[in-house]
DNA sequence: TTTAATTACGAAATCGTTTTCGTACTCTTC
DNA sequence: GAAGAGTACGAAAACGATTTCGTAATTAAA
């Protein structure tokens, strides 16, 4: 009695595996009084569908796959929340795959989902633009995806992101208006859709107040710990006149804040700081740290909704009913750090 | 020509689809030549198994679920990317599911996944000990499981863990060292096995150093958020004379301060602090926060290890060639919040 | 009363692999 | 040159569910 299964439960029924099977899917053809039967039995001896004879079949595994960067970072998390919290309503699995930031690792796993075991896959983009071939083919195969907060513009697939334009330029406007003179922007690469916008907003802000271009300064730091604190300290050092950043990422500002620490820089009154981030311990920090705070959760919710409507209509783009691509908008939080 | 499988592949070479099978799969029945030919159309077609037909035969899915009872918390992702690492490098496929710290829907979790979903199971339990008829089964239907942190220590099942009561023995003796007079312990609940080794460690360091009973607090605080809110801030109004706290999770430290800073109560003058956390602003904070430090990643690797070795053996503990009740130590961060 | 439609079920094909047996054929070995 | 061993492959039966297509039996319609 291993385990249970359709074949057993016929036997046990004196029925055949097909009405049993209908049975179980409540079909019109199973009249009321078996299906009670079959139920019952089905629930006594605890009868469980094997999902890959059924996803074999149906061709539909009620799986899809997250792609991410990295997972402990509060904003993935929390968007990964947000999925969750769809998926589970929808009876649906969540697999995790993390790219490490790297994108040959990103196209190594999408390759691998090209085979079936998901529905579908949202994917926040490790890639450099130059390789979109991973993605040309998940749009061959027919496999739903929807890119949220780093998107591949190039292709065209639904997309949940923020007003990073807008947001980048609010953070850069409230440096400027905080009396800072030396503007610099934190990246980690000029590869992700998300960062560029925040930085094409941080630098239209300089342009519109004329500020002076010997005075902006674009810090790309990379995905690595150890050096992206090694090229953040050395920017630091001589420290620039009345010095404003825009941290594109929270890592980075948690890094900068250690340095300060470490080589006594004080905020805000030496340098000023305004961070992307989702910390719930901003409001804590010594100084309490100015954010753009993105709608995590939110993000991760509207993502999935779109994917499963996306799967629906089998990855018919046309078909959906919602508009494909959704900017929702990030909260400036002002803080001590940012602080005349 | 939607999707290329063995059959077509078969059909391609002329040959059977037992032999390209073998083929693939590198058998020693098939000669050198076959293979290669085998294995450059399957390449140029871009062939890839099915995964369902391929688990359903082979009763084994490479996958592995992730049971935990929260997400967006820095000690459980770093625990994923822990678990990640290790499933990576075995090809294996990683399941989240979150219980929201309702043990209800961690059974309803596990029950799921009796169907064979996946190969086995890493839980961080979020139940009542009252209940565990599901890990029962998981037992009885032969499926690997492995606990960390949160253990039911009531199941024979492999455990990887940390030295709570030891953790928690020392954190208090600096607190009490640290001139505090009364204490309190913050939890979530009385029903988890990590959390209550921590307690019973605190309880100990003031048995030993003959603190006065009415002096010891224990504030459960629970798992909601609003609540645990209330519950703190109504401890601290009045505040105690020199209270110390021992905070079981980072959560309920982090509100602590959130209160302090909203009621006025400037730490570590009028309250000392310790938490259990993984916070990466520990630091930061205003004031840095006293911390112990579980071993978040490795707590991840080991219990997958452990996972993986079980699997192997189709469960058998005793045939694990390791201990199956792995103990890490957390590390004690001395820091602002305690000082004296 | 005959025909048509409906109801309720079963046989068998199917999904794409894996694996167990067979079995031709070649190669030793005495 | 006969027996045995090894080599290289194919046919077919699994795995467990779903689904298509029949078809007896009943009911309804003409």
């Amino acid at each position: 009695m291993e385990n249970m299964n359709i074949k057993k439960l016929a036997k046990e029924l004196n029925l055949s595996v097909s009405t049993v099977s209908k049975a179980l899917h409540d079909s019109y053809e199973i009249k009321a009084e078996t299906k009670e039967k079959v139920l019952a039995l089905a629930k006594q001896l605890n009868y469980q569908p094997n999902p890959f004879a059924s996803s074999l079949r149906r061709n539909s595994s009620k799986t899809i796959a997250v792609v991410i960067p990295e997972i402990a970072h509060n904003f993935f998390s929390l968007v990964i929340n947000g999925i969750e919290s769809i998926a589970e309503e929808l009876k649906y699995h969540v697999l995790i795959y993390i790219t490490h930031e790297i994108p040959e690792k990103e196209e190594q796993i999408i390759q691998h989902l090209l085979n079936g075991r998901v529905d579908g896959i949202l994917i926040s983009s490790s890639g450099t633009s130059n390789n979109n071939a991973h993605y040309h083919e998940l749009v061959q195969k027919g496999i739903p995806f929807v890119f949220f907060d780093r998107a591949n513009f190039e292709i065209d697939a639904p997309r949940v992101i923020t007003d990073d334009y807008q947001a980048g330029f609010q953070a850069t406007e409230h440096l400027i208006k905080s009396q800072c003179k030396h503007f610099a922007f934190l990246s980690l690469s000029n590869q992700m859709s998300a960062i560029n916008h925040r930085k094409d907003g941080f630098l239209a802000a300089l342009k519109q107040y004329q500020i002076e271009p010997s005075h902006v300064h674009i810090i790309e730091a990379g995905t690595d710990e150890t050096l992206s604190f090694q090229i953040i300290r050395d920017s630091l050092q001589p420290l620039p006149e009345s010095l404003g950043i825009f941290s594109s990422v929270e890592k980075l500002a948690i890094q900068t804040y250690h340095i300060c620490k470490e080589i006594n820089i004080i905020i805000p009154k030496q340098l000023k700081i305004i961070s992307f981030s989702n910390l719930p311990t901003a409001a804590l920090l010594n100084p309490a740290l100015s954010t753009l705070t993105q709608p995590a959760f939110s993000i991760g919710k509207e993502a999935a909704l779109l994917l499963f409507q996306s799967i629906k209509n089998k990855g018919k783009i046309q078909q959906m009913t919602t508009l494909p691509h959704i900017i929702l908008k990030s909260t400036l939080f002002i803080r001590e750090s940012t602080k005349f």
